[in-house]
DNA sequence: ATGATATTGTGAAACGCGTCACGACGTATG
DNA sequence: CATACGTCGTGACGCGTTTCACAATATCAT
């Protein structure tokens, strides 16, 4: 487990350096300088330098990096080959906007089941994704130990408890509510509204240097 | 503008204290400490004291913070920012989401109008939110200076240009491609995809301390 | 009143991260 | 082969943030 040596910040790049090489890849270049890459993925392009030397000495000095090489030992190191399946709660438009993303594209996660209380969703396929009643959460969830939770603010709590108590392990989080899990579960936060907060509060009080 | 001097990470955790102070109130508490907060919104209590300090001395030693006192604080300080109108662009399941989210429930930012280039969703409403064409965006546009993007993403980039030529300044961007803006625009990216990597990444590498 | 208890506000230290700047080293060219 | 050039890898630095730890001060109970 070496790799607890790596930043968080960097390991929150790496799927965006990896989705980026893919692309160059499927263009043909076999090489690619630090610089470019900074241009195309808007990361400085000592920080890109910086991150991928976590990892070792991946490129040649005056020359580059490797697309090739690069990708594969990206793939490794993310373990893109193994897929991670992801269960879905909550189908309004937020969960139907992710069941219809395509998850699979350059990625190792997979949404294989979603639940909702409402009868007139549940029963169904969306993309041959199944739409299980929340009821059967427990006798459904099998294997799968990442949860995307779209559901209402108010469910939030309740479902994250059902979702603990059945070994998940990871949960992303895009209700405001701020759970509340037992030790050992990793929870991620995305809220919305405060994102377009801070945007506007950012706009207002620290203008960029033009 | 002497807010100048609040950290950007106390910012962001702004509508956050005052959207659970809220709560509080409503319950019928009037009294809270730093360590309730921390369990509460899962934010070190130390951090929670230096936040609020940063607006001066907020609380009582021995006793807390009053609930109320303090949510009056927070207003004043938030709100006295007046209504920030908001375009969406791509009313898709995502785009769908935002508008059905309240924004106005303890914030200060509004979606005024939305586009799409599909004529079944355009010339109607949605909660109260016009959909115009996205042919007519420098016509309606109007006043508007933050942008949320949920357009597919190969459609980003040119998205971007048109609102950016028309002097959008912030820019809050769904799709995973990477923009280019001319100076003076600020792009903040949300890119789902990455969250749900990260997230699988760091149950794998990360273990938490258990 | 008095002592026990609770909790703030904040210096100071620790941390994580991004950026600069440059030596080292490989490639490209004539 | 020699020289010019390009690019990496990284030591060092600095900034913004978090965390520690505790004096100061208020409350609470008797």
């Amino acid at each position: 487990m070496d790799q607890n040596k790596i930043p968080q910040a960097t390991a929150k790049r790496l799927p965006l350096y990896y989705r980026f090489l893919n692309s160059l890849h499927q263009q043909g270049k076999n090489r690619v300088s630090s610089n470019e890459l900074s241009d195309a993925v808007k990361v400085d392009s000592a920080t890109i330098r910086r991150d991928f030397s976590y990892f070792g000495a991946l490129g040649k000095k005056g020359y580059g990096y490797n697309v090739e090489y690069l990708l594969g030992f990206f793939r490794k190191t993310l373990d893109q080959d193994e897929l991670t399946e992801v269960a879905l709660v909550g189908v309004g438009n937020l969960g139907t906007a992710f069941l219809h993303y395509n998850f699979l594209k350059n990625n190792n996660t997979k949404i294989v089941m979603a639940f909702d209380a409402d009868p007139d969703k549940t029963g169904t396929d969306m993309d041959g994704v199944p739409i299980y009643h929340i009821d059967d959460l427990e006798e459904k969830i099998g294997d799968v130990r990442v949860g995307i939770l779209t559901v209402p603010s108010d469910e939030a709590q309740r479902i994250t408890n059902r979702l603990s108590n059945y070994g998940m392990e990871g949960i992303l989080n895009f209700t405001p509510a701020r759970v509340t899990v037992p030790p050992g579960v990793r929870v991620h936060h995305i809220d919305l509204s405060i994102e377009i907060q801070a945007l506007v509060y950012f706009l207002k009080h620290y203008p960029l240097n033009v």
